[in-house]
DNA sequence: AAATAAATTTAGTTATGCCTAAATATTAAT
DNA sequence: ATTAATATTTAGGCATAACTAAATTTATTT
């Protein structure tokens, strides 16, 4: 059985260590974590023991096989408990990251069944991050960052990649949410800001803000 | 900020203090919560320390205010969540006991807020126990344990004392279910079993099991 | 009232998960 | 290829919350 905390740098870990399953260092996990390297070394020398890391000091981690799997869950739980939070309990999805945060700690196989059920096998959560099935597989998704696309390109938004209110928050205020059209209008060279059109409204975003909206295309 | 175990004793102390909120000794403690003597009174130290305890040593703890203000708090959530899992989860009642154990220390009092308007702000959970409000208060309640009912009484099911699977398990082998009507027809002194009608079939319950069912007399 | 039994507390350990400061590896710069 | 800078680990502590064993207090017998 894993403890929160194992549970917290697992996710993170995986998190960190994107589709290509690389190599994660110990000072981005901290980061992440808001801990200190120190910390992570404890850890990871604990998760190694466990086999759920592989870890080479002062070489990083990627996870084992059940590593993987337990990380996905967590992430299902996470994903699953937001489309509770904001389709039935109706918070804003800016509200639900830390409250999911405790939820998906909780251990009952058959609470998340149920839940699934009880939310009608949900494949998106309300950022538009892929919910994993019981095994662990992703639904497929063909998203692209905003700012990869090309002058003239119109899609729609499918999902966002962060979960910090600050930036949903913006979202709010542009208009833009899971679903919205956006149509490139230019590109700016200089700073890499982006005018867009977004319900026949011009906006201006910068990359940051651009290369956390994915966008499906049209 | 209360931690996990901090508050599992607080509801425990609540529970074993009774109606009357007299005082509850270290063993009794460390008897409900399956724990050593010793590491209760560690934990009563620090509570006091935290000023939610009024702690003589040898003598016995009592909730202070504030003490008592977080326990019921406690109760609110474990019996919300119970809710939620029988009636929009389809849990049976005998599962989900410890479930809620562990939802009941999520920490976001939006959460239990959206959650009760969620379920219709019910007043009992569903094995009868009453739910207090935001405030603290709960429902009034005139239930008699059954094994105190005179000859010929009548009366209605409104709660269950206990959450033990097994104990929930065997009322539903009996077909006692809240709401159940019972008449008395026997009390035998020898062993203080009784004699019951439920549903037009004679049962034979022993008081331990009567004392458990608690009964609002028609 | 003294002796025994039972309940409770204290002292000393342990595991988890974090910390700071110091030591050691690795990477980058000259 | 040294040296300097950065990253990472080790060593030594701390708080929480549990434990065992020993000491102490309270309750019960005789």
């Amino acid at each position: 059985m894993s403890s929160q905390a194992e549970e917290n740098y697992l996710k993170t870990i995986f998190k960190l260590s994107g589709k290509q399953r690389k190599s994660v260092s110990t000072n981005a996990i901290a980061d992440e974590l808001q801990t200190k390297a120190s910390s992570v070394s404890d850890m990871l020398k604990k998760l190694a023991e466990k086999n759920l890391v592989n870890y080479i000091k002062y070489q990083g981690v990627t996870l084992t096989k059940p590593g993987v799997s337990i990380a996905i869950h967590i992430v299902r739980k996470h994903r699953l408990w937001e489309v509770f939070l904001v389709n039935s309990l109706h918070f804003k999805w800016d509200e639900v990251h830390e409250i999911a945060e405790q939820l998906e700690h909780i251990k009952s196989p058959e609470l998340v069944a149920r839940l699934d059920v009880f939310l009608n096998h949900p494949n998106y959560d309300p950022h538009g991050d892929p919910i994993p099935n019981e095994k662990g597989e992703f639904p497929i998704t063909s998203a692209v960052p905003l700012n990869q696309l090309k002058v003239h390109s119109k899609g729609k938004v499918v999902a966002v990649d962060l979960d910090e209110p600050s930036f949903l928050n913006y979202l709010d205020k542009l208009n833009v949410s899971i679903g919205t059209l956006i149509e490139i209008i230019e590109l700016n060279d200089f700073d890499n800001s982006i005018d867009i059109l977004i319900n026949s409204t011009k906006r201006h975003i910068s990359t940051d803000v651009a290369k956390n909206i994915l966008i499906s295309l049209l």
